[in-house]
DNA sequence: ATAACATATGAACAACTGATCAATTGAAGA
DNA sequence: TCTTCAATTGATCAGTTGTTCATATGTTAT
């Protein structure tokens, strides 16, 4: 194995670690969907669809945002298959897509409130 | 209220999302969490320190970087209280130092497994 | 067809992030 | 005291992020 030649003090432990965290790819993987709910414009965006389905005016409006800005963050939330949409003539209707992410969110929420 | 005077479509709809989404502080304060989980680096040594408490040395060889940069997010997670840290002799060690977070990262580490 | 509307997209840019390097602090041993 | 070791800190810098503005799609109504 040959980690921690000369530098590490808790050998043991280092390994013991090393073998029960989840691999690299599944970290990347955890902190993608953490970096979707890291920006408050998105996080607002996602607990607004939480409630109900919105269209991207809808969510301006909830957000204070431009369409623009919005419509930006929905495709960073749509890439990452958190979102999903429909048309319904003119407008595009936004609903979650992914039952980890709404019952992490759920989770979340009911942490924050102590 | 004032909301959706001229474009907004849905204007009840708004107001109901409105009405049920946590405050801008309260979404703020979610975002930070995720936000310093958001990093694979900072969620690595989470991790890390889920299993048991280690020093900054082992964290390094953990998480393969520099002393200097896993001190630097340990900074940030000891700035949230997220990990908290003592000292024994010439080595200082960190572990998690909140329930929220260590529940949510739980959660979330049954969830990537399916 | 054309005008109006809802949304999406691309370019540009300021702000932020995370890594590196060099210098510093603080504790322990010679 | 002087040296060594573990960790922290500050400066720097490339890469990333989120917003804005202008433009382009695609749909509906006239």
């Amino acid at each position: 194995m040959n980690v921690c030649q000369d530098k590490c003090i808790n050998e043991v432990n280092v390994n013991k670690t090393l073998k029960e965290i989840p691999d690299q790819e599944e970290i990347v993987g955890m902190a993608e969907i953490f970096k979707a709910l890291s920006d408050p414009s998105r996080l607002k965006i996602v607990l607004a669809l939480l409630k109900r389905e919105h269209c991207v005016c809808d969510i301006a409006v909830i957000c204070q945002q431009s369409d623009s800005a919005i419509s930006h963050q929905l495709r960073i939330l749509r890439t990452l298959k958190i979102v999903k949409n429909r048309r319904e003539g003119k407008s595009i209707y936004y609903t979650l897509d992914d039952d980890h992410v709404i019952s992490l969110i759920h989770y979340s929420l009911d942490h924050v409130k102590h």
